[in-house]
DNA sequence: GTGGTCTAGACCACG
DNA sequence: GTGGTCTAGACCACC
């Protein structure tokens, strides 16, 4: 379900959020589903139990999980609509722009690069 | 001429090199320009002699300065149309798209975020 | 496993860029195989934090080692047959040949002394 | 006759050497040949005094030249098969031998880059 | 524990 | 004056 770049630059923890939200946009989880628990997950995917933890406080600060303490974690209600989510990713996806103009990238260029991520993305998704 | 965030999470080394490199795209500086030397610039912005070196040290790994021992530090030629730095920049603004489709928002308002963005830059440029 | 000559004109991080290089080429590290941590490596040559951390910036740079902070720094995938390298390796052996002619040295003298220098290469490797 | 690139990490007292040598072992100049005064030399290529002085200073002391007070400086007689010139190109030679070695380049690749060097040098001298 | 960044200050080679 | 190297020691994020 999930999985890591031990070599990437981004750390696990935000692997992790960056997955499980993508697989709520994606639909494959929905409100109130449950998710794995902290020490499962850390389990399954061989992590120090803190990492999994940061990623779950996190996604719970934004409003996409939210903890029953003694039942387990679940999809929050409104998750995939989220506008904390939508606004920091217009954010970062600002200045990841920004960065792509002062690289000498065209504004030609960089237009193809969004319609071939775009179907990239979409096939991914069955 | 070159504007630090203390407070971003950007290194202010990259933001150095950003600042630089912008400033190439944009025109205002050109090939074999001088640009301010390692000592002068670090006094300038209060900086560290070796913060301002590991920014201008990154930036002649990537080809986009030279650096004359006892001279002083210039554009390179072919500055602008580097390729390692394009492709670098490329496969960057890649994960940020995919980011920004698993965040759930659309290929419409994306696009228009890269136009936005874009008149933003071509402003600054005055 | 490394030794250092203070000596020596080459600046120390390069002893230990050119040390690794070599322990990569001669099959004594493999692929993924875990080096010393900078601190580690530090300690142990008596060196500072930061001349152990440019050499192995340098080796990441040029994709013979990758590091995975909070884990350790590893020997990339495909470190021995790394383009980057072997062009420079190629570009500066042309000019030290241009300048051993230049010397006067002829290309028996030179041919011999390739096989010589070979033989002792392999000879490191027990 | 000398031509200078300031780019080059190549020190210019080093490149200045490097050139006389050179016309030494090329035929260019001879025995008790006269070369340009440390100050003519230096206006010539628009270099400071002390920089010209180096060179020349390095190659008395390599038995390249001589000079004499108040007539100027000469070819050294038996210049041209000098020994100390003939031992350093041969260990500047080996240590890039070896780290070309060190790079992953084969004995073959370098002897085909001996081979290939040595014709260029032919061709140069005409 | 790991690596990443930054400061303060030193000495060197080069021009 | 320029850049190049190195030390000593600090604080941070991540695991």
């Amino acid at each position: 379900m999930i999985v890591l770049n031990n070599r990437s630059k981004v750390p696990i923890y935000a692997q992790i959020k960056n997955q499980i939200m993508e697989l709520v946009v994606l639909g494959a989880l929905n409100e109130n589903d449950a998710i794995p628990s902290i020490r499962a997950l850390a389990k399954e995917l061989s992590l120090n139990f803190n990492t999994v933890k940061k990623a779950y406080a996190d996604l719970e600060a934004d409003g996409v999980i939210y903890t029953v303490v003694g039942k387990g974690t679940f999809i929050a209600e409104g998750a995939m609509d989220n506008n904390t989510i939508k606004h920091r990713a217009t954010s970062q996806l600002g200045t990841a722009l920004h960065s792509a103009f002062s690289s000498g990238l065209t504004k030609d260029q960089i237009i193809s690069l969004v319609e071939e991520t775009y179907s990239k993305f979409r096939k991914d998704d069955k």
